[in-house]
DNA sequence: GCCTAACAAGACAACGTTGTCATTGAGAAG
DNA sequence: CTTCTCAATGACAACGTTGTCTTGTTAGGC
């Protein structure tokens, strides 16, 4: 194993200064075609490889990277997130540095710490826990910060967010424009604004159709998809069961899919998802969702973020991407059809 | 904006030297409990934040990351992975730094370039071109690789594959077992290893079932989702339409359900897809595919990595995670549904 | 032939940190 | 009281690179 070359060795070797082989390798003008031709080949032969962490340290301090902390990186949800923030940073020669929060605070602040050791110039984050104000000092310091998905708190950040109460209060509305009256609300952590958000979004759905929401219904803090179903089987099989089910985030959506499926009520019960999720439109009947657009989200986000990378102090901006409401096929069916 | 406080600065503020400072911030034992309290103060009052890199310019050359190079992070096949590999890194406190290839054999040299520039420890690397021996340099430097999905050709590396060729087989058999006769085959870029292999595969259990492939049942370099349910569409208008279809990527068997359900004909040909994909066993029919065990392969490989990062120079290892046939409908359809 | 640009090339310090070694002082052993 | 030991602390160089400034060389104008 030889060790890695430097540029004092690729001066040794071509017979000139290590600041001359600086120069050449950051093609800076002001060398002879003849000395450019010396180092070059040098560098070939010792395969030279240019050290950014030291050249970062003595420039501008700038890393050309950034930290993207999102919920999980598994979920097509934040996978979609990444890539399309990762699509405006490859032009830019950018790197990214991302890690799952799986929706723990500690982590996030943990992880955000581990990347400003890195010193990346800029962070998309979607927040987890209720205060963001940790962040303040690095941001004073010139880290640029976008909030993702959901608002940070205790700074004063650039946001991309959906209207996640307006576009669940329209599906409710949909769903009492058929005629439904028991519409069941399944959503994830209290802890999350978005869950809070979209129920809030539910009850005034329900309330500006006229309709008392039953409390027994209105299910919150559900963890995973598997959670969701069993939810969903005991409202199936209580006295008064719903018409219609609103679920709150894609995982869920599918664990009410399951469920339905395995009470043979897919067809009989009404169904609307927050966030569209792959094959929804396969799925027997199509699934109607409130869908986002990530490519959006993303794009946007990043787009606000190295704006801010290259002018650190302008107001904060806070973007609301508009969400669609995909009508399919579980969205359209009738309270009629339970009995 | 206040520039960002330096050891130094702590240093001033404590009244103690830079090296105290440094010995506190490493938890260094030998410093006296005052000044410790001293410096923690300062620490806490300038909003101190290590800069890993100046460390690891001095301390061994670890930066403690490393690089993640795979097809799409938007692809659930490589979001998984990533995720994989995340969760063993982070409790080893390792950055993760992650790129799309998209099967670009420029982008994979590019962006591994630019991994090696942020003297990443480590690599994992989904090759799209036919030649990785561009990192034969960097693996002598000490550079950690693992090639995952696909081998790596031109240097000996760690790699972490299926075996695609015998799964292949396998799924050719379990269709003529059945009493087909009429099988197709459609696989991805001919460039890749892994259609490469599937293919073959394929052919290996038409041959082994006796049976003769019809050339024009066998498409191959098939981009994308619609480009499979183009060519599906064609071979079941054609004179002689397959009666059962092997698709060799995740997202060209959700374009060959796209196209069934367009004939009308998803319970009357058959189907089995390489690799799982969400929703597979939600759709009607249930989808038959062999099923990748993306999370031991992303872990086969991050622990390959990490014990390569450890001490580099061991024979490599050539792992082979095993394939399971998810039996599910679309693969139990018979030929005679198709008349 | 002399002076001045203009340019090519290098010497040196600095970025923020840590390894190495020297210094200091206190307490133990003689 | 002296010498020795040991622990705490600090001075300094070094990691690989680049900004700044200096030096040297050559060509051109008078």
């Amino acid at each position: 194993m030889r060790m890695r070359a430097t540029m004092k060795d690729v001066a040794a070797l071509s017979g000139v200064s290590l600041k001359t082989v600086s120069r050449v390798v950051n093609g800076e003008p002001g060398v002879s075609e003849e000395l450019i031709q010396r180092v070059q080949s040098a560098v070939a032969q010792l395969d030279y490889r240019h050290n950014l962490a030291a050249s970062n340290l003595r420039r501008g301090h700038r890393t050309g990277s950034i930290g993207v902390l999102l919920h999980d990186l598994r979920n097509p949800f934040s996978a979609t997130l990444l890539r399309a923030i990762e699509d405006r940073a490859r032009p830019a020669g950018v790197a990214v540095l991302s890690s799952s929060l799986d929706d723990l605070q500690e982590r996030e602040a943990l992880m955000a710490g581990a990347m400003v050791s890195r010193r990346v110039d800029g962070l998309v984050l979607m927040p987890t826990g209720d205060d963001q104000s940790y962040l303040f000092s690095d941001i004073r310091a010139g880290l640029a910060v976008v909030a993702v998905d959901r608002p940070a708190r205790g700074v004063d950040v650039d946001t991309v967010v959906v209207d996640n109460a307006g576009a669940a209060q329209q599906a409710v509305a949909e769903l009492a424009a058929l005629g439904h009256r028991r519409i069941a609300c399944l959503s994830d952590s209290e802890q999350i604004w978005t869950a809070r958000e979209r129920r809030r979004g539910y009850l005034k759905g329900m309330a500006a159709a006229g309709l008392e929401p039953d409390e027994r219904m209105v299910v919150a803090n559900l963890r995973s998809s598997l959670e969701a179903t069993q939810a969903t089987l005991e409202l199936l099989d209580s006295a008064e069961p719903p018409t219609a089910i609103f679920a709150a985030r894609n995982d869920l959506t599918v664990g009410v899919v399951r469920a339905l499926r395995q009470r043979g009520l897919q067809r009989a019960v009404a169904l609307i998802g927050f966030d569209d999720f792959p094959m929804a439109d396969l799925l027997e009947p199509a699934v109607t969702v409130i869908a986002q657009d990530l490519e959006a989200l993303g794009a946007r986000a990043a787009d606000l973020l190295f704006a801010r990378m290259q002018q650190g102090s302008a107001p904060s901006q806070h973007v609301e991407v508009a969400t669609t409401l995909v009508l399919r096929e579980s969205g359209a069916i009738p309270p009629a059809a339970s009995r």
